[in-house]
DNA sequence: AACCTTCCCTGATGGC
DNA sequence: TGCCATCAGGGAAGGT
């Protein structure tokens, strides 16, 4: 489950290794997670360099020459970068090396290929098939007509406190499903969710209408810090995500409240208990988080 | 309009 | 040991 953080680690360090590197090849597989014709992309990105790496919320963007390449990993989507020494090796072509076919099976959750002219190659996995990939041109304004329902980015100008109590204003759903709204802050996922209203003291079914104003304000407040802390650690690795070198990250050590069910709260060590909202495990400490 | 539920997808896990 | 049900959840779509 990539949220902010993890597709900001990977943003950063993929930015680092192909940001000028220009492409050679493109390879599609699984058709379902391309938002456009597959063939298309396989023909448009060649030849094109990558200008820089770029982030809005969950997706993650590919500034090209001629288009915008935007890739969101859904649930398990994988980025991963690989240089091969040196040699030049054609056959290691995911497409060429189909599942029965004789020869090295690479791997068949790889949907996405880019092979660059240098002989770097970046992969798209995804065991799930929850992640998209689109192709927009360069005409397009992303902001205006590509992120339109797209809430507050956390670290930007945009996030202030007036901007986020006004979009509190008029609703009363759980807190919780607030904070997985994307048209409220952009990049909150389950896990980071959990942490946020942990660290704010609020409990995550309340309704909007329960909390006060000064725990939005806390909210508001330490929302950019859970992120930021995650950055630091390289991300959250609970089971799919991988950093763009394909190790792990580390902040599921420094988690408070996600996956510690039944285990002592760190602040007051009462057992940290686990419901479901929203249709997502939901995970707070009934002593520091009350209703 | 706001809010909630269902569905997509596959591997890991637990009960019997 | 094998089989089947259940669980994990981002976000679009559909329902109230």
């Amino acid at each position: 489950m990539p949220e902010l953080p993890e597709v900001e680690t990977i943003r950063r360090m993929l930015n680092e290794r192909i940001r000028g590197k220009r492409i050679d090849r493109a390879v599609c597989r699984a058709v379902k997670i391309f938002q456009i014709d597959p063939r298309v992309l396989e023909k448009s990105l060649p030849g094109q360099k990558i200008r820089r790496l770029d982030r809005r919320g969950k997706f993650l963007i590919v500034r090209l020459e001629g288009h915008w390449l935007i890739i969101h990993l859904g649930m398990t989507g994988q980025l991963t970068y690989r240089h091969r020494s040196g040699r030049t090796d054609k056959a290691r072509l995911f497409h060429e090396t189909a599942p029965g076919k004789r020869g090295t099976i690479l791997d068949e959750h790889i949907h996405f290929q880019i092979r660059f002219q240098d002989g770097a190659d970046l992969f798209f996995r995804d065991v799930r098939k929850f992640g998209k990939i689109y192709l927009l041109d360069k005409k397009v304004s992303l902001q205006k007509e590509f992120f339109t329902q797209m809430g507050l980015e956390p670290f930007s100008a945009e996030y202030r406190l007036d901007a986020f109590l006004e979009k509190m204003k008029n609703r009363n759903l759980r807190i919780k499903s607030l904070l997985l709204d994307q048209g409220f802050v952009a990049g909150i996922g389950n896990i980071y969710a959990d942490e946020a209203l942990f660290e704010a003291r609020i409990h995550p079914a309340r309704r909007l209408r329960y909390v006060r104003k000064y725990e939005k304000i806390r909210l508001f407040e330490v929302i950019p810090e859970v992120l930021e802390k995650g950055i630091t650690f390289g991300g959250t690795t609970l089971r799919d995500y991988v950093k763009s070198d394909g190790e792990q990250g580390a902040h599921q050590h420094h988690l408070n409240v996600y996956g510690r069910r039944g285990e002592p709260c760190r602040l007051c060590s009462t057992p940290i208990e686990k419901i479901v909202l929203s249709q997502r495990g939901t995970h707070y400490c009934p002593s520091c988080q009350k209703r």
